[in-house]
DNA sequence: GTCTATACTTTGATAGAC
DNA sequence: GTCTATCAAAGTATAGAC
């Protein structure tokens, strides 16, 4: 393949740079490290890459990517309004809490992005946010939310989830779908209509 | 004051620079920048700070101090645990998403501070925890609360209220007010025994 | 595709005059 | 307390041989 640049280095890569760039902060780490750490020399790593940032932007590209085709094909399905909702919500615990060290960065480096990179990393956040307010949309015609601010319950929710990449540690005396569980009740209980919750 | 390096000055320093970290970044904002930010040669700077890493430290310290005080403040009241704690939440929203620039650091800076800073740091964020650990006994000898595990809960309750420096702008259609009684809503109906909730 | 060598820039911090 | 001048280190990125 010509002009391929072997993907599954560039993947490997990635694997290595997410966790230090997770645990180090994008700044703080090297492109010398990085090297250091994938085994190359620092030069090399510009074969696969034209430069420092463009490494963080295609990881968290692809996580963004990756999030979205899920929801969007939980969202295709014809289920209850409450029933894809509750499916997207499990997901997106699952997603985040599962891979902390790539998730990480969607949360805490923005703001290392290119102005350019930026823009396209906002511009699939505003999908993120359009599919659960198109979901509340859909719940509100069936009367079935509280008198909750539909952007507030989401982003209560998204903070919820993020937060976890601080704390949640697989292995620890929650599980990934007991966690996902919880978090599901919490929102269920404090943004839908009891007897809706009940349901 | 001999020796006292003129406090007024250094909180104008601190005034200048936490916006400076909150946007930029803190290993993206250089002494130069900040220097001419506020208006004064870089090396001057080095007159009231021994370093960089200071300024972010005491900027992080007093904010996590001045919330330890009115959350102590709180909690040594006579009211039922179920009032307290509302106290609690309330003032909490109230304090994150009332200064974000300021609390931004808090939340996203932690891996920039010299270890030494980063324990102490990390031990006042133990008493936070066990602030609202100890709130959520009281109510459980009361038999006031679910079944979710309580550090899960205050988990929950945190990356709800830190994600608000991401989103939430004052002058919006939201105010401060507003959002704390949501935000005590969602966390009262989603994990308070409903019977306690109505009370 | 991988290396050596190096150019170039920016950084945090210090010395010392005033 | 504030400045000028400067240092040493570390950073990203590139040129070019192999």
């Amino acid at each position: 393949m010509p002009g391929t640049k072997s993907q599954e280095k560039v993947k490997e890569i990635q694997a290595v740079v997410a966790p230090l760039f997770a645990s180090k902060g994008y700044h703080s780490t090297s492109m010398r490290e990085i090297a250091r750490e994938v085994g190359m020399n620092q030069s090399s790593l510009y074969h696969y890459f034209r430069g420092k940032e463009e490494i963080l932007f295609e990881i968290m590209n692809d996580a963004m990517d990756q999030a979205l085709i899920t929801l969007k094909q939980i969202c295709a399905t014809d289920l209850l309004p409450r029933d894809k909702l509750m499916n997207v919500l499990h997901f997106y615990t699952r997603y985040y809490a599962g891979d902390p060290e790539r998730l990480n960065l969607l949360v805490n480096e923005q703001q290392s992005l290119a102005p350019e990179h930026r823009r396209i990393l906002v511009e699939k956040e505003r999908e993120y946010v359009c599919i659960f307010k198109d979901l509340f949309g859909e719940l509100k015609r069936n009367r079935t939310t509280k008198e909750i601010p539909r952007s507030v319950a989401i982003f209560a929710f998204l903070g919820m989830v993020h937060y976890t990449i601080t704390w949640y540690r697989k292995g620890g005396p929650v599980d990934l779908e007991g966690l996902a569980d919880i978090f599901c009740e919490i929102f269920t209980r404090g943004i839908l209509r009891e007897d809706a919750a009940t349901t």
